[in-house]
DNA sequence: CCTACCGATCGGTAGG
DNA sequence: CCTACCGATCGGTAGG
């Protein structure tokens, strides 16, 4: 059950290279800098690793693991329809709103990788298309059940949902300004409100469907 | 009134080096690349300015130029109101939507310096908040003339708007989704409609006002 | 996991 | 505007 103590050293690493990949973006991440904050040579950090391409890779997938733990789960687990949509969303919200410190790598990656080929680009892209769609699947069935309008396009909900959470990156971490996580807040409440079904039947009710 | 020689050569490598810096980003641009590019050595280009820093400032510059000129001037002729504020969202999308080939300097930067302090940040900060201040300006005349609800909050609707605007980049340039243009058309309809005034005075009559 | 390298490239300088 | 450099750093390798 154990690690051995290579995979421990292997950890290690890759938790210090998601704390550099946050700051300073994927690209950004070397293996000199890595092997300075381990206390380890360079050639000791390389060893782990078959290429640096590999290492970004890698930090790529522990990230991906980490969003799906803290926002994806535990949004599947709420009832259909907008009781798990607001779950995704303000999930997402609360991670995005604790990344304003330490940097986020899906959008500081949608601009390092939007004009460079490869297999890191592609296995971003392929984390972001699943995140999007799985907002879709969840505006979808807040639709289908009857608590969005009928006719509401799923996608263009989740473009602008996707708009906010942008424009809190945006606004808080480069520009610093004050109060955006709220700002996000009030536009998604606007949102729903315009979507949703005036005579809704109620198909999810959180209380009932709740698993207790 | 013509240009020296030198200044000419001086105007080509800024051409040149804000293509690559939409491209790769200001902190991709290198002297070494720019050079190769304009078939000079890199100590050729190095000459023309003081330091790779002011090299990427004085592109920046060029950049917001550009952008005043075909965002911020051509607008401020319209109406005050909504019309005007219009016009910037128009034009402003228009840029955006002509720059998912090219890459956008200030979508672009904000990820690089949001986190690397100095001279080129501190600009690109100046000129971001000046353009939000002009749509907040743009936003709080429409309201203030009538033409949207008072009490509407205008940086809540700058917000929204520089989401929408940032959504483009993401989805058309990163994820390559087709339709992204017409979604931030359709997002802002939205927006619009949500917070016009019922019963609006039409202060702002666009035939009325043009300079004609 | 280490030392000791490699070639390439970076920003920048000297001297013309 | 050039050639010819500088020290630093990059990813990666050899050999142990």
């Amino acid at each position: 059950m154990s690690m051995r103590k290579g995979e421990m050293t292997r950890a290690a690493i890759l938790d210090v290279a998601l704390e550099l990949a946050s700051r300073d973006g994927l690209e950004g991440l070397t293996i000199g800098l890595l092997a300075d904050r381990m206390n380890m040579s360079k050639s000791g950090v390389f060893a782990h690793f078959g290429s640096r391409e590999d290492l970004q890779i890698e930090v790529l997938r522990l990230y991906h693991g980490r969003f799906e733990q803290e926002v994806f789960f535990p949004s599947i687990k709420e009832a259909r329809g907008l009781p798990r949509l607001e779950a995704m969303f303000n999930r997402w919200l609360k991670r995005v709103s604790v990344e304003i410190a330490s940097g986020c790598i899906y959008i500081s990656g949608a601009v390092e990788y939007d004009d460079r080929p490869g297999p890191i680009r592609e296995a971003l892209v392929a984390m972001v298309r699943a995140w999007q769609e799985a907002l879709v699947r969840g505006a979808q069935q807040a639709i289908d059940c009857g608590d969005l309008k009928p006719g509401t396009d799923a996608r263009q909900l989740v473009y602008e949902m996707y708009g906010l959470v942008l424009a809190v990156h945006h606004d808080a971490r480069f520009l610093r300004l004050p109060g955006t996580v709220e700002r996000a807040h009030r536009g998604f409440a606007r949102l729903i409100e315009d979507y949703r079904n005036p005579n809704s039947k109620q198909c999810s009710q959180p209380e009932a469907s709740a698993l207790k």
